[in-house]
DNA sequence: GTATTGACTTAGACAAAGTCCAGGCTAGGA
DNA sequence: TCCTAGCCTGGACTTTGTCTAAGTCAATAC
């Protein structure tokens, strides 16, 4: 955690209240929280925090590789800070409930020369989609 | 084209000129159009069609099984009218330029039954990122 | 410890994408 | 031809995210 602030002093970012309030809660018991659920839980601990604030940090956070944005269903993006182990993302359709997976294999490798159209590739997301344990009770 | 059309028929969809117009549009010769850029091309054949139309009838689609919804980049929501023959995307980072691809394998087979916590998985989505021929020139 | 300064933050306006609703219209069956 | 459930429209509204001008403050230098 302070390890993450550490880092990114290192890489010249000023160390504010806010950016450790985000880094904080991004680290906290919930993962793949929207910027506005981020939001809400950052006022909790510093009241005069700024929307704005939460939208900048997230996205420099991404844009220094500490974060993932996930785009689960195409409405709001959510945040996952486990950007530094290789995972993918397991959703239900039911509840949206979100769980890291890991797959075996690299997906790259699935995808023939051939396919590729000279594209120089650089990742590969994954996103199983069914339904959690409790949506798929009958 | 017109198979689409009468698929649905025999699902009780009523058969209007905003339908077939969408249709029309999804089938021509841009695939990954946002909704907006259905509407626009849509309104040149009707011009009163509504936007909520065109948001409604995707949807439709969507649920029906007939297009599929590509979540690019976060923003708008692309649609896909080839979703009888599965198959990927690989995405521009650098443009956006969209392709669809077809790796080896099936991803589903790749998540072990311990990686699963219990789901009834019902698909895979995999989106390649990188750079076009054209982005990636120095 | 104080001064300085440029990066950071704020509030609020704005924009894009999508949804909802009341009322009018129409495809398809009788 | 008539009827009616399902469909469409325009516009207001919501959600998610971005931008800007002005004020604040962390880090460095003195």
């Amino acid at each position: 955690m302070s390890d993450l602030l550490e880092r990114l002093r290192g890489r010249g970012w000023r160390l504010t209240s806010q950016r450790r309030v985000v880094a904080e809660v991004l680290n906290g018991d919930h993962v793949h929280l929207t910027a506005d659920e981020v939001h809400a839980r950052a006022v909790q601990r510093l009241p005069e925090i700024s929307r704005a604030t939460v939208y900048n940090t997230l996205g420099e956070l991404v844009t220094l590789g500490e974060v993932l944005e996930v785009s689960t269903d195409g409405r709001a993006k959510r945040y996952d800070p486990n950007a530094h182990h290789a995972h993918q993302h397991l959703i239900c359709s039911g509840c949206g409930a979100i769980r890291d997976v890991h797959p075996q294999g690299d997906p790259i490798a699935a995808l023939p020369a051939t396919e590729r159209f000279g594209f120089v590739i650089s990742g590969a997301e994954v996103t199983y989609r069914g339904l959690c344990p409790d949506c798929a009770r009958p």
